[in-house]
Order: C-alpha cells, then sequence, then structure tokens
DNA sequence: GTGGTCTAGACCACG
DNA sequence: GTGGTCTAGACCACC
C-alpha cells in the first residue's frame, strides 16, 4: 500500500494517512479482513513518529472503517455495500463540486472543463498502468 | 468586495482571507489597479483584528498579487496577462487533478467522470445566474 | 536629472530623493549656482506626493547642500573643494566596505573579487556611454 | 550561533534575524539539516517577543532557506549547490554593483576603485583573522 | 490618512 | 515539546 506525505500541504501528517486509508478501503482497493501494516513498521516506511500513525489508525477505527483484534493488529472491517457506495458517490461528488466550482470561477466554459478533466484523467490512467507494470 | 470568514473552518482567517482576494483578483472580478479595503476598515467589518489583515496583505503582495503604496494603500498589482493565464490554468489543473484522481480510484470510467462533472458544472452555473438575478 | 525611484526597496521615497540629489551634487554632476527643478514638476515627474519633495528638499538645505532663494527657487549651493573631497572619499568607502564585507562573507578570493568589481565597473561604464550618445 | 541586534538602526528586529540566518546559510556556517534553536528559546535570547523571531521564521521558509519540520523544529533545508552558488553570486553582484556604481559617479578609475576595494578587503580579513585568534 | 512593528499573553494543533 | 494564530493596544514612519 502506497501511502504518500505532503508536509508542506498543512494537512496534518495523521489526517493524510487516516484519508489515504479510506480511500484504498471504500474504493475496494484495499478488501474486507485484510490485516493493516503495523504501527511501528508504518510509521518507520513514512519516515514519521509512531504516536502520529497510531492516532490515525484510532481514527480510522472510530470511523468504523478498521478494527482493532487484541494481541493481533488491526484489519479492514466488513461493510455493507450499499455503503460502500455511498461513500463512493460522496466523494467523488465533494471532489468534482470543487474542480466545478474552480471552473465556473475561473470562466471556463463547460467544455474546456470537459478538456481539462479527460486530459488529467488519461494521465492518470496512464501512470496507473505503469505502476502495474512494475 | 464581499468576504466570508468561516471561524468554525480550522483554516486560519488570514488564509481565507487571502484565498477569497486571489480569487476575485485571478478570476477578473477584482481588476488592475484597483485599490483594496484598507486594513482597519477590512479588519472591522469582518470582525477581526487588524494584524490578522494585515499578515493577509503582507502575503499577497509577497505572492506578488498586490502591492503597496506607501502611505496611501494596497492596490492590485498589475499581472501580465501571460501571468495571469499561467495562475489560472495552474489553479484549474491542480483542482481538476485531485478530480481525476478520486475517479480514477473510484474505478470510474472517464464518462462517468465527465458526466458527473458536467452535472455539478450546471448546477454551479444555475447557482451562478440566479446570483445574478437577485 | 534622473532620479529613480524603487518603490519595494523599504528605503523611504524621500529618503531616495536626499540621496540621488546630494549625489549629484557631490559628485559634481550638478554644479553649484545650478536650480532644481521645482516641487511640483519634480513630483509629478516621480509620480509622487508633492509633500514628499518637500521634505526632501527641506532636509537638504538643512543639510548645506541646496539654499532656498525666496520666491525663485532651490539652488545648489556653493561648496568648498575640501568639503566635496570629504564626501566623495567617505561615500565611496562606505559602499566599497559594504561590497567588501560582502565578499570576506561569501569567501571570495580578493582576486575574485576585483574581478567582481572589474566586470560590474565597465558595465556600467559602457551604459554611461550610451546615454551619451542619446 | 550569534545575533545581534541593533534597537536603534530602524531596521525591524525580524528583518535583522533574517538577514542575519541568510548570510550563516549562505557562507555555509549553518549546515544543511542543522536545527535552528527554537523560537521561544531565541526569543528569550535576544530578549525579543517570540512572535517577533516566529516571523522571521516564517518568512525564511516562504524564501525556501529552511524548513518546517511539524511538530519538531525548524531546520536549514538541504538546497542544491547550484542554487546556493546563485543565491550567492547574486547577493555580492547587488553589493558590487551598488560600489561600483558610486566609483562611476565619484570619476573613480577602475584602478582606483580596485585599489580602494582591496584595502578595504584587507582590512576585514585581518579583522577576520583576529576574530579566529580570540 | 495609510500600513508596519512590537508586545504580552492566551489558546490551539501537532507529534 | 514544537510552532501557529489571534487579540488588544501601543507607537512609529510615511505620504
Amino acid at each position: 500500500m502506497i501511502i504518500e506525505i505532503d508536509n508542506h500541504s498543512g494537512v496534518p501528517i495523521y489526517a493524510q494517512v487516516i484519508e489515504q486509508i479510506k480511500q484504498y478501503v471504500l474504493s475496494g482497493n484495499l478488501s474486507e479482513g485484510t490485516q493493516l501494516e503495523n504501527v511501528r513498521s508504518l510509521a518507520a516506511r513514512l519516515m514519521v513518529n509512531p504516536m502520529t500513525i497510531s492516532k490515525a489508525y484510532n481514527q480510522l477505527e472510530r470511523d468504523g472503517i478498521i478494527e482493532r483484534r487484541r494481541g493481533i493488529g488491526m484489519f479492514v472491517k466488513p461493510m455493507s455495500k450499499g455503503i460502500k457506495k455511498d461513500f463512493k458517490s460522496q466523494t467523488a461528488k465533494e471532489s468534482f463540486k470543487k474542480a466545478a466550482a474552480t471552473a465556473v470561477l475561473m470562466k471556463y466554459t463547460e467544455e474546456e472543463a470537459v478538456d481539462l478533466l479527460r486530459e488529467m484523467y488519461r494521465k492518470l490512467k496512464n501512470e496507473e498502468g505503469e505502476d502495474k507494470d512494475e
């Protein structure tokens, strides 16, 4: 699982971790019952204070995304497909609303906005393809 | 110029001011050479400490958006159209990249993503239209 | 007489005016008895508040550089050659001391510093030559 | 690290701090990755309000000289040698340009200017040598 | 009139 | 422990 930390974004590190794990789980890229990397290992990998990871895991547990099995570790929690779907569409909507708002503000036409989206979408799709080849 | 402060968003007040003024300038709704509201007046209007506004203006000056004319006030800085365009397209690109990333992660197809964008775009356009009618 | 105002230097405008006129006079580029441009005209040319120019002239009068002839205008005051020479060498010394300090701090060798000075000197000399052609 | 504040120079305290830290970094006397003294400690040492130091650090971060590691402190930012060199040569150039301009205005010949520079350079070098002996 | 600087002290988020 | 934010109020320089 790839997690990227941006130290300059102003967003707290623990929040970045939460956000990215949430997306992995709810997009289906991290399936139910999978064990999460342990705190110390992930902390070492991200070169971050273990407390920070621990805080993120705790928050994810409170959010009902993952569950703690005593003495074993953290696991992705089973969720109804309905909830997942809701989350997906809600997340997507928020993200697209922001993009649309920017476009309207910058006085882009609808077609210009669509073109820009297609461009970015394809670029990311290609990168994804390359990642799989590795 | 309408500036709205959300005291509960967690975003610092000065950052909100910066963000909103930047948008006014880059969207062309605040034209070159226009004098900005003075520090104390804006501070009073937003019910905020003058230093907070001063900090925002200061940072906008360092970002090259506005300029200080000593003893007179702050003014929107003339920018070459090229630079302005770069600013705009970069802002838009960032915003769209995030949306595209979400779409890819959520396994939306390109067409699904485009449809969602069109939907959000039209919704915002309509709201904008209503605002003008007011 | 060419006077350049840098709005971003942090140095007060009136101080910039004083400094530059002083240099013109004491370097001999503005000779004794010459009438200075009047306040309003200079202010308009520099796109600056007349009060600012007036303040500069007053200061120059107090410094004994220029004199006010009632109802006529401001004139460059006669000065002994000794004073001029002292001023010249002192100004030069200060300026060179700063440059030398920078060089030492940046760990330039004496020869590197000299080379850099020669380069800048020649560049300015050439520009001066071009100005005369105009 | 020794930082000296002159309360009577008219130069803002925070600007003096910025200037001196910049010099330490660019001259190589403060190496990459070094942790800076924390805000409160430096403030106490200089007998100055912590916000004043904070402002200086903040600006140094925006200038790309230092970086914040959250919850830990401020550190000298790694810079490519190329960038550092550019910084240095630009600083030096500005300083020498001023000196050269003075020389040209004062009608010094190139050789007179060089002699004056050598004199000042050697004087400062000697003082530096004495400092090291202390 | 304008903005800039500094202080003293409180509170907060992050690690 | 770290730095960041905000306040209230004072004083200053500049135009």
